[in-house]
RNA sequence: GCCCCCAUCGUCUAGAGGCCUAGGACGCCACCCUUUCAAGGUGGAGAUCAGGGGUUCGAAUCCCCUUGGGGGCACCA
């Protein structure tokens, strides 16, 4: 089995593409078969080698590796069915075309836009599907030299035979289409560039492809694609049609209405095994009760004939539940140095470390590890910007006791030495001073929390007072105090 | 407009004729734990299996129709 991926590096990797170049590299791995990368660059003024970049990079950020094409963005090709980039295949398509001129399943058309256009305007207002009217298949020797002379430049359209095609799809099982409801469609522009359906094709049989995984959005142009196989005389790959990811309203998933880029999610700190397991339950299941799956389990379990036929919203609560569930997975360490590109460098790694277990829980991304954390790195006057004077205010009450319970703090805090200044101690001696006060355990720290951290939400309060250390600890309690007093004044 | 595909809780799904008075997960709501927030635990609401016809002793599961949704019909991929 020999299956591949092909990207068009016209924009960033697509959700979409990554799911279905997720499917076809389980469905290689599970059969053990070949997995081939082709860069479908056809589109010369929307191609670019850094939307190629980012496509292989994420690719492999993912954990999906392939066996041939190229491994590098603008790298060597690796594999014995080159080159991989459609760009540097020209020559063969020109091939490929002549001998379909040759054959007469191919043939000129000299057709501008307008006519094109004026044809389909009538058709619509007769009712009529849109097709090419076929006048350049009919013309005369004479007129056909008449605009060669000219000089007119050319598309290469392909006779589509008004026949029946069918084909089991290995998703959907048997699909028919009429191909007498087709046109005849260009595959080579007037410039000379060669399109999608056709080179498409060229390249599955260059490359010997046997399984065409890709997204149901390829299903009708299926028969298109089997009549220039045979046309060609090639060998007919089994095709597969897997469901699209969709948008909240169930249209297919664009840019324009979900955050279509894999490098975004990337760089809000998803976890790669947390998006593969969400993206391959998107449209399959091993059909038992368990999801959380790593790459490797994927590969065991995966297989094409449990894939649905049905599309699925991209749920991003789902997405943060299961980066949750990876997140929490990790060992400190692992975790330390994931979050290490989050984390300002100033932070040590063994500070890091550190701070680790007071976010470990609370983490749903890795980019939510600042606003966690931010208080220990942050300068003083920063914290102190975080937060207005009410936010110190307890649950219930108001400044007094806002006042008392930071003043209490200041003189706790300032009776122990750097030596004991550790959550244990910390908490012990605080809980005697909110009894000494008369104050709820709760309504004492809250004031604490919001002087130390800036915000009402935060890691557990005595670990961050250890972290943050006794002097930066004082000062900030006295800040906030500072602060209480202003607004009274 | 034409062609094709699809259809189980809000969402992802289990379900391949009796195990289904439809199960799990996310989200939501309560309660427990608790210094906040999480995490964790317990419980709950939530689907007449889109609707209607068949087939069958029996249908979420098979067939047909309807409805709804989606995709495709480019000198984009």
């Amino acid at each position: 089995m020999r299956v591949r991926m092909a990207p068009s590096p016209t924009g960033p990797l697509h959700i979409g593409t990554a799911r279905t170049s997720l499917y076809n590299y389980l469905t290689a791995r599970h059969e053990g078969g070949t997995y081939v990368l082709r860069i479908e660059d056809t589109d010369t003024a929307r191609s670019t080698v850094d939307f190629e970049r980012d496509i292989i990079d994420n690719l492999h950020w993912l954990g999906i590796s392939w066996d041939e094409g190229p491994q590098v963005a603008g790298g060597d090709d690796v594999g014995a069915h080159g080159p991989y980039r459609q760009s540097q295949r020209l020559e063969r398509y020109r091939e490929e075309s002549a001998r379909l001129l040759e054959s007469g399943a191919a043939y000129h058309c000299w057709c501008t836009p307008e006519e094109l256009e004026a044809v389909r305007k009538e058709q619509e207002a007769r009712k009529e599907a849109p097709r090419y009217n076929r006048r350049c298949l009919n013309l005369s020797d004479e007129e056909r030299a008449a605009f060669a002379a000219e000089g007119r430049p050319s598309v290469i359209r392909f006779r589509v035979e008004a026949e029946p095609i069918r084909f089991d799809d290995l998703v959907r099982g048997e699909v028919e289409f009429d191909n007498a409801l087709l046109g005849d469609f260009v595959i080579v522009r007037n410039d000379g560039m060669p399109l999608y359906h056709f080179v498409v094709v060229v390249d599955d049989e260059a490359m010997e492809i046997t399984h065409v995984i890709r997204g149901e959005d390829h299903l009708s142009n299926t028969p298109k694609h089997i009549a220039l196989i045979r046309a060609l005389g090639y060998h007919e790959p089994r095709f597969g049609h897997i469901p699209l990811i969709l948008n909240a309203d169930r249209s297919k998933m664009s840019k324009r209405k979900s955050q279509t880029s894999m490098t975004a999610y990337r760089e809000e700190g998803y976890l790669p095994e947390a998006m593969v397991n969400f993206l391959a339950f998107l449209g399959w299941s091993p059909g038992t009760e368990e999801e959380v799956f790593t790459l490797d389990e994927l590969e065991d379990r995966f297989e094409l004939s449990k894939v649905h036929k049905g599309g699925a919203i991209f749920d991003r609560d789902r997405l943060d539940h299961l980066n949750g569930v990876y997140i929490r997975a990790l060992s400190d360490e692992q975790l330390a140095l994931r979050l290490r590109g989050w984390v300002p460098d100033a932070v040590r790694d063994d500070d890091l470390l550190h701070l680790v277990p007071l976010i470990k829980e609370r983490l749903v991304k890795l980019g939510d590890a600042p606003s966690l954390i931010g208080f220990v790195w942050e300068p003083d006057e920063v914290v102190a910007s975080w937060y207005s004077p009410e936010l110190l205010h307890p649950k219930k009450g108001g400044p007094p006791e806002a006042r008392a319970a930071l003043e209490g703090a200041l003189r706790v805090l300032g009776e122990l030495d750097d030596a004991d200044f550790s959550a244990d101690v910390l908490e012990q001696r605080c809980r005697e001073a909110a009894d000494d006060l008369a104050m709820k355990a709760g309504d004492f720290f809250t004031p604490i929390r919001v002087a130390i951290t800036g915000r009402t939400v935060s890691p557990p309060l005595f670990a961050s007072l250890e972290m943050l250390g006794r002097d930066r600890s004082l000062a900030r309690v006295a800040d906030a105090i500072e602060k209480l007093a202003e607004v009274a004044a």
